[in-house]
DNA sequence: GTAGTAAGTCAACAGGTGATGACAACCCTG
DNA sequence: CAGGGTTGTCATCACCTGTTGACTTACTAC
């Protein structure tokens, strides 16, 4: 017996949202180029048409994934903010518990498709405003960009490592202590002279 | 260079060679799915057919890419020796001069592909047989295993980081500054406890 | 020189991709 | 009720992908 469901409610903001939660997950996990349109449509419960109506194209989608409102928010109170807690902040932002609205999966979209021809460019210049420009202004002492990026990369390594092989340890007390390793990290990235 | 006369040399071997070749560039380059046979058999000044008669198919191309003996060798040194001077070793890895055998680019065709849906498992099978667990080997302490993933984690960040926006610094002093500070941070990582 | 085989070439295939335009159902306004 | 604009559906296009099989060319052994 087959459930009847009311086709589906004419709600254009609801539908638009739903493609880009779908797209937002769907390329967390893989590449610019692995994740079809057909495959978010079918995540999001859509007609694959309706992404290329509302959005445009796939490029268009995906600048649209990167440059959500909530993310460049998370982002910018991450860099943003005080830079005597940076460290701790960061070392939360990489042990996050997973969630629907995880600043991880911000993170992974940007790396999972950095190798793509179409995507990388968007990625770059993303980055490189969100990130490593903000984190740049917060320092200050010499050389505040190459401090900047060795931030950026030991954070890039750390989320991709996750990803790879999931969250370090469940047990709280060696997560505890794991923390405590990566605000040293960052803490000595941040002083590299 | 790819002589263009006489057409070319009936040469099984030089011309897997050539093939193997042209992937590994591309492959360092782009990504598993983004680099296509076309492209390979185009750098390598080669039919296309052939590159499926010689190798199989594309995912045994990457995987023979994956295991090219040069390779393996290079990183089983990088990860099998001294473990007193892995520190340097590291960083010099990482501060690599370009060039045509080099090991970042070992690395980077395993990390630019490893959001592919064909190549990621191979890519974590390899990461994880040819690095994580030669270096749990080589440390002794508790937790040997998480202190090489966030080993891993530096390395895969300082990679990705140059990958995108190039060497850090031509002035020597500064580089030597750098590899100073990775040195430490990879001591940092291999005593997280 | 000639057969046999290795090496390279070419055209085509089935399948999948992003994108489009015509159509149908719906809702809100008059 | 009738209109128009919005929202969703469907079939289809042109293109690109990896792969294959039939063909031609070159080399080697007899």
């Amino acid at each position: 017996m087959v459930a009847i469901y009311p086709p589906r409610p004419r709600n254009a903001e609801a539908t638009k949202a739903a493609i880009m939660a779908a797209a937002r997950g769907l390329f967390a996990r893989g590449s610019y180029d692995t994740v079809g349109i057909r495959e978010i449509a079918g995540e999001a419960g859509v007609d694959p048409a309706l992404v290329s109506r509302y959005f445009g194209s796939k490029e268009d989608l995906f600048a649209a994934v990167l440059n959500r409102p909530e993310k460049i928010e998370r982002i910018a109170d991450l860099f943003g903010g005080d830079a005597a807690t940076l460290a701790e902040r960061t070392a939360d932002m990489i042990l996050e518990e997973p969630g629907d609205e995880n600043t991880v999966d911000d993170f992974l979209i940007m790396l999972n498709s950095i190798a793509s021809a179409t995507a990388s460019g968007m990625v770059r210049e993303t980055i490189l405003e969100r990130c490593d420009r903000p984190v740049a202004a917060m320092l200050d002492g010499p050389h505040a960009e190459i401090r900047a990026r060795m931030l950026g990369a030991l954070i890039i390594g750390h989320i991709m490592n996750r990803a790879m092989w999931g969250e370090l340890s469940e047990d709280p007390a060696l997560r505890a202590r794991v923390r405590e390793r990566i605000v040293e990290q960052v803490r000595l990235s941040l002083s590299a002279l």
